[in-house]
RNA sequence: GCCGCGGUAGCUCAGUGGUAGAGCGCUUCUCUGAAAAAGAAGAGGUCGUGAGUUCAAUUCUCACCCGCGGCA
């Protein structure tokens, strides 16, 4: 995940798989070392979606304030659910975010297991300026793989030479950014503002989806079907509620009676494992991350960070 | 016990007289404003068992074993 730089200020980045334990080693270290968390979680920024994103739980009785365990913590419920969210107002959000906890000298702790986000705001990615245009997205959907990645080439070759051709988000999306700027796509710049400490929370595989089982079982106990029906009721679709993906798309669909309560509990605990698989494609040959499989190793390593 | 249907990849199933395919799963990989998204590559099978016919059988024939349904 990047070169850490020494003059520019230290960050806490805790990473890992979905039930690797990575909330609770962070604000154990936010309340070590005077810290402040700042989620990274693509679901987590959404109101409403509580039990099936793992968020913790909120103690501030004030709107636009999140404490957990006298914690204060950043981008979560930050944007409805009804509209769309993306990696770049995480970006700017994780950013001020941030850069206010650095105002008042406390310890910023970068805490979830959206490795894009993360990467965007550790390298500061140069996201092209260009908007998502929805009515185009919807019009190019329309063609075929072939067809896009013709009109790619001819618009900017460059980006087609390295893009994924079989792609079709990928090719729309640099698509979307030729027509609404009328230049090629740029070529992607970093801009690392921070110095960070990479942790990874590991736990072998078999451990990890024992843990992934139980703690669904758990959620379902806590309501989360409850949840679900919920966020239908307060007028999203179900196709937007499934596109949410793991316990929102499947719940939805049992809620539909699409399917029984044990396809429900066996493709979703499926997706889970495999979710967290793919989360720890991201870094597991990340030569830049300290795995760590006790929390008082990762407060050894915090400790010696911070001393430098 | 009799009749019928079935037994092919981890699972659900296509298929063919010239030693086999799909979807899902699995493994590995990618990542430029949807990222819990979107995509790529790969590994898996002596086609239930034994015999017969044939140059050649997973495919046809017979017997047996197993599963499902019906009848007794």
């Amino acid at each position: 995940m990047g070169t850490r730089r020494r003059n520019h200020p230290k960050i806490i980045v805790v990473l890992g798989p979905t039930a690797s334990g990575k909330s609770d080693l962070a604000v154990k270290i936010a309340k070590k070392f005077k810290g402040e968390i700042v989620s990274a979680d693509s679901r987590q920024v959404y109101r409403g979606m509580d039990i099936g994103t793992g968020k913790v739980e909120n103690e501030s009785s004030k709107k636009d304030v999140f404490i957990h365990q006298g914690i204060i913590h950043h981008c979560i419920d930050i944007a409805s659910p009804k509209r769309r969210f993306s990696v770049a107002q995480y970006q700017k959000a994780a950013q001020k975010s941030i850069n206010d906890i650095l105002k008042r000298e406390k310890l910023p702790i970068l805490c979830g297991g959206t490795a894009f986000y993360i990467k965007a705001l550790v390298e500061g990615i140069s996201l092209p300026e260009a908007l998502p245009d929805w009515s185009l997205r919807k019009e190019l959907n329309k063609k075929n793989k072939q067809e896009l990645y013709s009109m790619l080439r001819n618009l900017d070759p460059e980006r087609a030479k390295n893009i994924e051709k079989d792609n079709p988000r990928r090719l729309i999306r640099a698509l979307e950014i030729v027509i609404q700027t009328d230049k090629p796509v740029p070529e992607i710049k970093k801009n690392y503002q921070y110095n960070p400490l990479f942790i990874g929370t590991k736990i072998d595989r078999e451990k990890l989806n024992k843990r992934i089982e139980k703690r669904l079982d758990e959620r379902l106990k806590q309501g989360m079907i409850d949840e679900v029906d919920k966020l239908r009721g307060s007028g999203l679709s179900w196709q937007r509620i499934k596109s949410f993906g793991l316990e929102y798309k499947w719940l939805a669909k049992y809620l539909q009676k699409e399917i029984s309560y044990q396809e429900m509990h066996e493709s979703l605990l499926r997706d889970i494992i495999k979710f967290s698989k793919n989360q720890m494609a991201w870094w597991k040959n990340d030569p830049g991350i300290e795995w760590i499989e006790k929390n008082q190793d990762a407060l050894n390593l915090v400790k010696n960070f911070i001393k430098k």
